[in-house]
DNA sequence: GACCAACGTTGGTTCGGCCAACATATCAGG
DNA sequence: CCTGATATGTTGGCCGAACCAACGTTGGTC
């Protein structure tokens, strides 16, 4: 719960590299994303799977893996824990049998709302200093960093 | 090297949810910092605690990882990296025998600087999309948070 | 002198991100 | 039809950054 805080001022050079702002902004991010999500037992990587079942309708693990920027590997994991609580049903693929068909569970979808929730007083506790025309302008410009380092 | 794509398009929910446009973009600095650095056989800890011993002359171990925001464990172990290459010397403090003095070396001078070219390079690849006002805006944006969250 | 705080150090943990390898299954070309 | 390339799920590992607990030593204070 701790900030953690970079004690007295942090050098000049880092203080003015934003790749070092990025990286340690992300990390307070990532403290309170881990946070609230933690308190319901999940982590980002399981928001981010229930997110993409849910808007784009189920799915085979690779393009879950695609879709979310996860690696296959981390997704066997995380859908695992998923199916363990039964928010997800993974079930093999009658069309193509090398693939299993990930469905997202009512329970699932309930899991996810209440995720959403918390992680939407976290964007607030994160970006409380930014006014709403800042934190537009912020996501524009993260967004625009990220489309271009995606191969857009 | 690679871009490790978001593949199709990462669901909406995330793509506006700014501590995940954070972490995402923040990881894509790690990466291009780690390639840069990696070249020059150092991680970020490296760089950040030479730029201190620089900006701010010779200090504890405890001292510079307070500047830094790196852990006093983490701070013993990338020291003795620093050391084993002669960039950095570690002297017991006569006037407190607890701490250590840690004193950039000349050979450390010159490798921060290294570093510090390739950084700069890093930020160019990194902040390419945007144009000289947008990367100060987005750098005044994170500062902010920074401070917000670092207690002042 | 007794206590508590600070320091350096060791040895963990977590999370996100990645890679290599393998068996199985699919698909396209010869 | 068969053969080779490709995709999938899975296992088991690795790394960097960030953290935490504990211990012995040293410093300052009451």
């Amino acid at each position: 719960m701790e900030s953690a805080a970079t004690g007295p001022q942090a050098p000049a050079r880092l203080r003015t590299t934003p790749s070092w702002l990025l990286t340690q902004t992300a990390a307070h991010a990532s403290r309170l994303v881990a946070e609230g999500l933690g308190a319901l037992d999940a982590r980002g990587y399981h928001y981010r799977l229930l997110a993409a079942l849910e808007e784009s309708g189920p799915a085979s693990q690779a393009e879950l893996g695609r879709r979310c920027g996860i690696d296959r590997s981390d997704v066997v994991a995380v859908l695992n824990e998923l199916a363990a609580k039964d928010l997800v049903r993974r079930s093999p693929d009658p069309a193509d049998r090398r693939r299993n068909v990930v469905t997202l569970t009512d329970a699932g979808g309930r899991e996810l709302r209440r995720m959403g929730e918390t992680l939407d007083r976290v964007q607030d506790t994160l970006l409380a200093p930014l006014s709403t025309a800042e934190r537009d302008q912020l996501t524009r410009l993260l967004t625009r960093l990220l489309d271009h380092h995606t191969g857009r």
